[in-house]
Order: structure tokens, then C-alpha cells, then sequence
DNA sequence: AACACTGTCAACCGCGCTCCG
DNA sequence: ACGGAGCGCGGTTGACAGTGT
């Protein structure tokens, strides 16, 4: 049974644009269901909580621009393991880190409550900055890893889903090891998680059935693009993997993934259920620190959850937004890696935009992310009256909102 | 109970890129 | 053009937990 100083997190943000105002609330975590299971540990993303919220929104009723609820459960073990041993060495291997003692190893729960007060507070900023304004006796570095991989709020926690799963191969046939490609289109997975998860579980799985043969088994190495998931892939997309294969083993060209870009969006092994709206990524005007997604996850027991609407010409796929293949132009960028350009700029993150989506009918069932609003030049998301949106978020099923 | 082995995953490392002076 | 700072990415490491013997 793993440890941790404190199992949750709650993050909750409440913005009143142009300026996020103050609110207070307090919860409690309800004694959770026991997992059908799962009959020893509680699962770390299950959780119950009640919540209750005073605002200070004088006049919610008004013109209010674009509302934020936002709320970002943050569950799972916060500290997984025992604090790390402080090292007086160099952080970040670098001969400055030898002048000031910065620590390394294992992140202590006070460094994750000082790193994500700053964040939420401040935003992201130069990193370097970010380590000496918190207090933190840590290289910039480090603590972006740690805000990325571990304390983002928008940060899905748990297990992956056999969608998520399927989706990660499929995407890792067409883009290979590209963790951050195939991470921007997993809302709330980190590239360091999928990266992991390859390493550990799909890679080993797809050794083990690669003692049967098949036509993409001849290449031995885990890291070039196949088709691993034996049919998985349409017509188009193999004779695509054959352009792709045929073309080196080194990365694909450019242009060949700008041809893959068209290919595969959408995405072709998920039906979509909701039509998306053409909102242009990078025009959220909110304040970095407030671009949060949280996801209630029930991880299986009751059911996919995630409503979400994205900009950026992305699409939301049965429960998952899926971000467009993007950073496929051929512009005065193309020289670069393939960078994902949902960088991790909060700011520029079209899956920051979320609504709450409350359907029944949709087999919603659990709390929804709320995340990122931004006007857009042509579109509104994300904006609600609060009683308007605090009638939604008092029926979540597993949040119990009340506004005082 | 003790030990070995294996799996998972947070964190580090090094490299390459961009930006800026 | 050059060099340093900062950042992002992919590969790797190592600690811990779980499982088997």
C-alpha cells in the first residue's frame, strides 16, 4: 500500500473575468464506494467530496464576460513516495547548481503546495524564476517536470482507459516515439506517462504477441511507427505506414507527415459523437494560472466521463477530445521537430477549453472538467451565468456544490 | 519470513532547438 | 555570426511496490 502525507488534492478555481475574484469553500471527502475490483487498496482517483463555496461575485446574474468555474479534482496520491533525500549536488548538471545547494530526487509535499500556490498564482513563467520565487531549491528545470508531469491540474490520474490504450497505439504506429505528439492528443496525459505506459506495459504485450507473425513484425525495433494493433489501421493509413516505412528510420519527412496529418483526422477507430466547433487555438485571453481542466475520473466503475469542446479544430471522439495532428505545417516551422504545438503554455492549449456537460442522455456520469474560457473572435465557450452554472454543477452526480 | 525478481513511474540527463543580446 | 539562457523532448535511471519462490 503506497503512503503519502495527504491522498488529495482540490484545486478549484473561480474566475469572474476580467479578474478572477476570491471565493472560499471547504470539503469533505465522502467515504468512497468500494471498488468492485479492487477489494484491498481504494483506488487514489475515486473520491467523493462535498463542496460548498461562497463567492464573491456580487452580481453573478450580470454581464459577467466569460465565467470560469473551475474546478480541477486533483486525486491520487500526492506524494507516492517518501520524500527524497535532499543532495547538495548540482541540480540540472549544471556547474551553477553546484554554487547553490538545489536539491534533486523526489519531490517533498511542501515543494508541490509551494510550486502549485505559485503556479496557480502566478502562472508559468521563466521556469528559473519560477524555482527562486517560490522558494524552491530547485532548478527551473525540475520544477517544470514537476508542474508538467505531476501538478497540473488538468492532470488525469488512474489507469488507462482500453480507448487510451488503443489510441496510444494507433498514434505511436503512426508517429512512433513521439511522447509529446502522441501526449497532445490525450487530454490530461503526460508524455513521461504515455512514455512509461509504452515502456512498460504495451511494449512488452506487443512482444509478447509478436511471436506471432505478421507483416509488421519483421521490424524488431519498438520505436519505429507500425501497425500494432493487427487491423487497427485502415487501408489508407497502411498504405501510409508503407510510405512512412519505406521512407527511412529515421523520422518521417515532413511532408510525409504532413500527408499523415490528413490521414488520420480524425481519427478513424472512434465514432464521433459530437461535432465540433471551428474555434482557432491561441485566442484564450485568460490568465495562464486559470486555464485548468479538471476531470472527475470513476476510472471504469461508473463510466467514461469526459464531455469536453475543444477549439482547434479538434474533435471530441465518445468521451475524449482529440486534438487535430497538429504542428504538421509546412511553414517557416517545419524545419522543427514536430513539436506539438499545443505547447505547454496553458494559454495555447485548445483542450483548456471545456464545457460542462451535464447530459444525461450523453451517459455523462461523472464530474466534468471545467477548464478554459476564452472569447474567440467568432466564438464564445465557456461562458455561462454562475446560477445558471451553479444549477449544472449542484446535479453532478458526485460533487455536491452548494453557493453560499 | 526472507529473498529475488519484476513492474511501475517519478525524476534525471543530455541533446537539440529557439530566442535574445 | 556567436554564445548563453531557457525550454522541450526522448532516453534512461533508480526507488519503491508487488509478486513469486
Amino acid at each position: 500500500m503506497r503512503t503519502g502525507p495527504s491522498p488529495y488534492r482540490l484545486i478549484l478555481t473561480l474566475i469572474d473575468q476580467p479578474t478572477p475574484r476570491s471565493f472560499s469553500f471547504h470539503y469533505s471527502k465522502q467515504t468512497p464506494q468500494p471498488s468492485p475490483s479492487s477489494s484491498s487498496s481504494f483506488p487514489p482517483h475515486q473520491a467523493f467530496f462535498s463542496l460548498s463555496i461562497k463567492s464573491n461575485c456580487s452580481s453573478p446574474s450580470t454581464q459577467l464576460g466569460v465565467v470560469v468555474f473551475a474546478v480541477a479534482v486533483q486525486l491520487g496520491p500526492v506524494a507516492m513516495r517518501k520524500p527524497e533525500k535532499s543532495t547538495a549536488n548540482g541540480a540540472c548538471s549544471n556547474a551553477a547548481s553546484t554554487v547553490s545547494k538545489l536539491r534533486k530526487g523526489l519531490w517533498s509535499p511542501e515543494e508541490d503546495d509551494k510550486l502549485m500556490n505559485y503556479m496557480l498564482n502566478n502562472g508559468q513563467g521563466c521556469w528559473s524564476d519560477v524555482a527562486r520565487n517560490a522558494g524552491l531549491q530547485r532548478c527551473g528545470k525540475s520544477c517544470r517536470l514537476r508542474w508538467i508531469n505531476y501538478l497540473r491540474p488538468d492532470l488525469k490520474r488512474g489507469a488507462f482507459s482500453p480507448q487510451e490504450e488503443e489510441l496510444i497505439i494507433h498514434l505511436h504506429s503512426l508517429l512512433g516515439n513521439r511522447w509529446s505528439q502522441i501526449a497532445a492528443r490525450l487530454p490530461g496525459r503526460t508524455d513521461n506517462e504515455i512514455k512509461n505506459f509504452w515502456n512498460s506495459t504495451i511494449k512488452k504485450r506487443l512482444k509478447n504477441s509478436s511471436s506471432v507473425p505478421s507483416p509488421n513484425a519483421s521490424d524488431s525495433s519498438s520505436d519505429q511507427p507500425r501497425d500494432v494493433m493487427g487491423g487497427l489501421m485502415s487501408m489508407r493509413e497502411q498504405g501510409l505506414m508503407a510510405m512512412y516505412m519505406d521512407s527511412s528510420s529515421s523520422p518521417p519527412s515532413i511532408q510525409t507527415m504532413a500527408a499523415l496529418n490528413q490521414m488520420i483526422e480524425p481519427l478513424p477507430m472512434l465514432e464521433p459523437s459530437i461535432d465540433m466547433t471551428g474555434a482557432n487555438s491561441g485566442c484564450f485571453n485568460a490568465p495562464p494560472c486559470m486555464t485548468q481542466v479538471g476531470i472527475l475520473s470513476g476510472e471504469g466503475l461508473y463510466g467514461d466521463h469526459v464531455g469536453l469542446l475543444g477549439g482547434g479544430g479538434g474533435c471530441v471522439v465518445g468521451d475524449q477530445f482529440f486534438p487535430p495532428v497538429e504542428s504538421m505545417s509546412m511553414g517557416e516551422n517545419s524545419n522543427k521537430t514536430l513539436e506539438n504545438t499545443f505547447d505547454r503554455n496553458p494559454n495555447n492549449n485548445p483542450y483548456n477549453s471545456v464545457i460542462i456537460n451535464n447530459n444525461s442522455s450523453n451517459k455523462v456520469e461523472n464530474m466534468v472538467g471545467v477548464g478554459n474560457f476564452w472569447e474567440g473572435e467568432d466564438l464564445r465557450i465557456g461562458e455561462w451565468n454562475l446560477e445558471d452554472l451553479m444549477r449544472d454543477v449542484s446535479s453532478f452526480p458526485f460533487l455536491d456544490f452548494h453557493v453560499e
